[in-house]
DNA sequence: GTCTATACAATGATAGAC
DNA sequence: GTCTATCATTGTATAGAC
């Protein structure tokens, strides 16, 4: 009862994902387009090429489906930042840095990010219990700890307040996320993005 | 055939619209809670304490009711950016006054920004043709011409961009905005926010 | 204007063969 | 692991009485 099951070869599970990856890449398109609650299994099956079951034998639901692609992105978006966390430079440079990595990794997955920025701001009913705070906790995090550190360099000064500068960043964040994400409005390039990190700096006052 | 249903009175329409407003104000909190998509016409009328058909009469579709919730919201906004913009005082107070109004009107009526921020940030297909752009245009014509009447007045830095400065606003307001509907994220309190407005004009540099 | 009753398509999920 | 065939449920919308 033990080994009835892993008397094949060394390999358990190494037969093909591709049915996985290609329910994965076809959730996320639908996803997209529809909307979560919208969309239909038998659109993504049909998407991806397979019949209904296997998407209920390789994820067990539409919802655990959904959770699959917001907990892949969430992993691609922690890397970024845990990379942004350990770069050298000002605090200017390295803001500046962080938003074009950010600006460069939502590019890259456009779709992807509008999922999640979708269920984000969609209805807390008849959703997977994803926690969205960690996006927000990281982006407070590695800010906070680049403008200490900015603050210890004598680059920023020690009296302002390191939640105040993090939610400024997360409002410069959140306006070119939204602009590069959503249809109909003007992107922001990087050299505007790197206009306002500037901007944050010198004030406007002049 | 001309004055065959106008043999009334001098009224009218004057019946009741409690029915038509009942089920918008029902239609708003089904939609807040569920998302438009999942939201069912029968929890709907359910709330509102009418038939089905009474629906269908007063509004046409679901998607058209979606869209009353949504024309009332922004007619509300432009009430709020008209009187920001004919209030007088320096720049930086009319900036601190405009974030309040906004922090004010959307606490006033959570739910349906909710509504109008879900749909906004959602998916494009089977959802009612809805310019969202309006609000991002007025945002940005309201604060432009702010930051345009502080740069004559020497305020701001007569070199600094004022579109530049109208997207760190559209950051800030974003930012306490997306903190004031969203739940599990700690919201940003007034206070906070005329903080936010001055380390724009005086920069975190010192 | 508002109701009861219903038409009819589409949904998420499963049983059982291979 | 993947399929064909099917289930029970729910969805939006409407016909016709009052």
């Amino acid at each position: 009862m033990a080994d009835t099951e892993k008397n094949a070869a060394v390999a358990p599970a190494e037969h093909d994902n591709q049915t996985r990856s290609r329910l994965l890449c076809a959730a996320v398109d639908v996803f997209d387009r529809k909307g979560y609650a919208a969309a239909s299994v038998r659109e993504i099956v049909e998407l991806a090429g397979v019949a209904k079951p296997a998407l209920y034998y390789h994820f067990g639901s539409k919802e655990a489906l959904l959770t699959a692609v917001l907990e892949e992105a969430a992993r691609a978006f922690a890397r970024k930042m845990d990379a942004a966390m350990t770069r050298k430079g000002t605090a200017r440079e390295r803001l500046s840095a962080l938003c074009t990595d950010l600006h460069d990794l939502f590019q890259e997955h456009v779709p992807v990010a509008r999922v999640a920025h979708s269920v984000f701001f969609g209805p807390l009913e008849g959703m997977p219990k994803f926690d969205f705070t960690v996006f927000d906790r990281q982006s407070e995090r590695v800010v906070r700890q680049i403008v200490e550190d900015g603050q210890a360099a004598g680059e920023i000064s020690a009296t302002a307040s390191p939640s105040d500068i993090a939610l400024m960043m997360m409002g410069i964040i959140g306006v070119f996320t939204m602009r590069q994400l959503h249809y109909g409005v003007a992107k922001v390039d990087l050299a505007t993005l790197q206009r306002l990190v500037g901007l944050l700096f010198d004030g406007a006052r002049g």
